[in-house]
DNA sequence: CGTAGATTAATT
DNA sequence: ATTAATCTACGT
């Protein structure tokens, strides 16, 4: 007997190795495996048991399986597909999915089985020949719900095997853990009966509302009660937590929580719990968590919810393996046919989602909005000296004194600086693709980071000014600039990109509870639930936001301004003083913006319509699919020859390609950007370039440019 | 003709 | 990924 192991290496095919004896009844596809392979020990994944190996000579022999966390035939199958789709090794992208330990037991739980009456009169004749086994019925039936091993124990002492023995008798059995419920739910949305009802289209549908939770928690307890599991996903740790901890408070059932920031082994647990839901406990389960844990191994999934899908985090870009959430969830779905069905939520929808829901390939369904009662206002920055405005001041003041907290949004400080033009009130573009301009230290010239235009005479293309601005605050002086002129007020800043992860977290969380009168942040504070307290949000860097050198800068701008407002605080103007509403201030070069314009009216048409247009004449998703493929172009023999080898292959495919520019952060290194009618011609171009130059790096549906 | 450095092919 | 075999450029 031979099993097929997959390693972890850049390789897309399994290495067969001899079963053992002794590991013959042990061994099945999808565990984990020791393998000797090149003289080294390593772990790989069996991807197939078979009688006999073509190869010749002697294999390697399989040195071990591991008991713990392991993949389904199907899960295998699957993530074999989306590691191709992406061009990803599957080998790198099973080893890092399946977690390589399990920490902690999962703590069992019990309730007693059947009739009272009938338990009762068990209980006598227990205490006369097992008086240990009638204790634990006895606490059993005293206690309301299902109680933990360790709770009976802390009672009892040790109950080692009487329980085992209680559960052969079928008088108890294990249950799934408990939920604890602080809130009760109200009533459900409307719409969430509607979806119950009428199955969406292509098993999808777009939730595009600002209050989408409850509905979330209605959704899932119905389809619980169906006994089916249901995975909700948020994009980041933070807000995969706080997501996870309202569920858990609504609902009787426990909820799961993950996450990469876990270790390995409650990573583990969690695999494991997962499976065995179903297999042990017949009980579906109901896990929050970030894009990892869509792999998790459900297979009685009934509800996937994507929860702020039109964030970037979806996409994982810089580690391997490459696949965005959002389309490995779509082809979850698909793939599991009647099944489950997939539920994405926004408020401001991305214009790949809208699109589809609005040309009805999947539901949409968009609940009224609420009246908001709040006052947003634009400040022009063209006439202002300063970083803050007098009007921003005022507002802050007002705020502080009013007992309220204020949000200042700050763009993170960017590797280069955006360059805005003054005359024509937008950034610079490329005349050849429409991408943002940016300024090249080193070549002293205005570059385009997508197809590699450049030109060393610093005017705008479009108009020809020479008034140009560059752009660019961070949040350090801001936070500075605060302390000084609100001496008593305290500042925190939540910045994830200098914080370490542990104190990220603490910082971050003791202000979203509601600590601090000013909060300074990035554009990772523009997304959740109503802060507490909240005011006032300021948005200050807005501008570098909208001159990023990517064709989603206009819509990542009216999702941020429209993440922002969500976070502010609704129980405005109580207390009978005077009517408190919500405000928002905007301090722009561009207040004629229609991102910004329609982000601050919520007229999320209107932004739509401007922006599909100019998507359709630059052939942009969602009209088009892109990958992005980097080239490293230092010391190799013949790299020009190498290049035009390299474009000449991909004319032959049916794509566009722009560039090579040069990497944006990378020296050595050129970037090309292929478009293409569907994500299949993309692929298929991508991986002709992969063939011929290994050492290309793909990138499938990027989100960043 | 020899060697460092790059390229390629193979791995059970 | 890692390694051994093969190739290329440049120096003797």
């Amino acid at each position: 007997m031979i099993a097929k192991v997959i390693l972890p290496l850049p390789l897309d095919r399994a290495f067969d190795f001899l079963v053992p004896d002794e590991l013959e009844e042990k061994i099945a596809v999808g565990m984990r495996a020791k393998v000797r392979f090149q003289g080294v020990e390593r772990f790989g994944i069996v991807t197939a048991i078979e009688k006999e190996s073509e190869i010749e000579g002697p294999l390697e022999s399989v040195l071990a399986v591991s008991a713990g966390p392991s993949f389904s035939r199907e899960a295998l199958d699957f993530c074999s597909r989306i590691a191709s789709d992406n061009l990803s090794p599957p080998g790198i992208f099973l080893n890092r999915l399946l977690p390589k330990r399990v920490s902690g037991v999962q703590e069992r739980f019990f309730a007693p089985i059947g009739e009272v009456g009938d338990l009762i009169s068990h209980l006598e004749t227990l205490s006369r020949r097992t008086p240990r086994q009638a204790a634990v019925l006895r606490s059993l039936l005293v206690s309301e719900g299902p109680c933990s091993e360790k709770t009976l124990r802390d009672d009892l002492g040790s109950i080692r095997g009487t329980l085992d023995r209680l559960v052969e008798k079928g008088l108890i059995e294990e249950t799934p853990p408990p939920g604890i419920v602080t809130q009760r739910l109200g009533d459900p949305p409307p719409w969430v009966k509607g979806l119950l009802q009428v199955p969406p289209c292509a098993g999808q549908a777009l939730l595009f509302s600002d209050a989408r939770w409850e509905g979330y928690a209605h959704l899932a307890k119905a389809v619980l009660e169906s006994g089916k599991s249901v995975l909700v996903l948020a994009p980041e740790i933070l807000l995969a937590r706080q997501l996870h901890s309202y569920l858990q408070g609504r609902l009787e059932i426990r909820v799961e929580l993950y996450h990469s920031g876990l270790s390995e082994g409650e990573r583990g647990r969690i695999w494991e719990s997962a499976r065995l839901g179903q297999a042990r406990l017949k009980q579906a389960r109901l896990i929050g968590g970030t894009r990892s844990a869509l792999f998790l191994p459900l297979d009685d999934l009934g509800l996937l919810i994507v929860d702020e899908e039109q964030d970037r985090s979806y996409k994982q870009d810089e580690m391997i393996p490459h696949y965005h959430a959002r389309t490995v969830a779509a082809a979850m779905v698909e793939a599991r046919g009647e099944g489950p069905f997939l539920l994405f939520g926004s408020a401001a929808p991305s214009l790949e989602t809208s699109h589809a829901a609005k040309s009805g390939e999947i539901t949409l369904i968009r609940p009224p909005v609420s009246p908001k009662e709040r006052e947003v206002k634009i400040v022009s920055m063209n006439k202002e000296k300063e970083l803050f405005s007098a009007e921003l001041l005022a507002a802050i003041a007002r705020t502080l004194k009013q007992g309220k907290r204020v949000l200042l949004a700050v763009n993170r400080r960017g590797s280069f600086q955006a360059i805005l033009c003054k005359q024509c009130g937008q950034p610079l573009r490329c005349p050849h693709c429409g991408g943002n301009l940016t300024y090249g230290v080193r070549s002293a010239q205005l570059v385009c980071r997508i197809c590699g235009t450049a030109q060393s005479r610093m005017v705008c293309p479009h108009c020809g000014s020479r008034a140009l601005r560059f752009v660019g605050v961070g949040s350090a002086r801001v936070e500075g600039e605060m302390k000084e002129r609100f001496p008593s007020a305290r500042v925190v800043r939540i910045d994830m990109d200098t914080l370490r992860t542990r104190e990220q977290e603490r910082v971050a969380e003791r202000a979203l509870r509601g600590e601090g009168e000013i909060l300074v942040a990035t554009p990772m504070v523009a997304k959740g639930p109503p802060l507490p307290r909240l005011g006032l949000v300021g948005a200050i860097g807005v501008d570098a936001l909208l001159a990023l050198p990517d064709f989603r800068a206009a819509e990542r701008t009216y999702q941020y301004l429209t993440g922002l407002l969500g976070r502010l605080s609704p129980e405005q103007g109580s207390l009978g003083q005077e009517s408190l509403k919500g405000e928002a201030i905007v301090q722009t070069h561009y207040p004629d913006h229609v991102a910004i314009l329609s982000a601050l009216d919520g007229d999320y048409d209107r932004f739509y319509a401007a922006e599909i247009s100019e998507r359709k004449e630059l052939f942009y998703p969602p009209f088009s699919h892109l990958a992005r493929l980097t080239l490293p172009t230092r010391g190799r023999r013949g790299q020009n020859d190498g290049e035009e080898h390299l474009l000449s292959l991909l004319h032959q495919f049916e794509v566009e390609i722009l560039g090579p520019a040069p990497h944006p952060t990378r020296r050595a290194c050129q970037v090309l950007l292929l478009k293409g009618r569907t994500r299949g011609a993309v692929r298929e171009a991508c991986a002709a370039a992969q063939q011929g130059f290994p050492r290309i790096e793909i990138d499938i549906d990027p989100e960043r440019i």
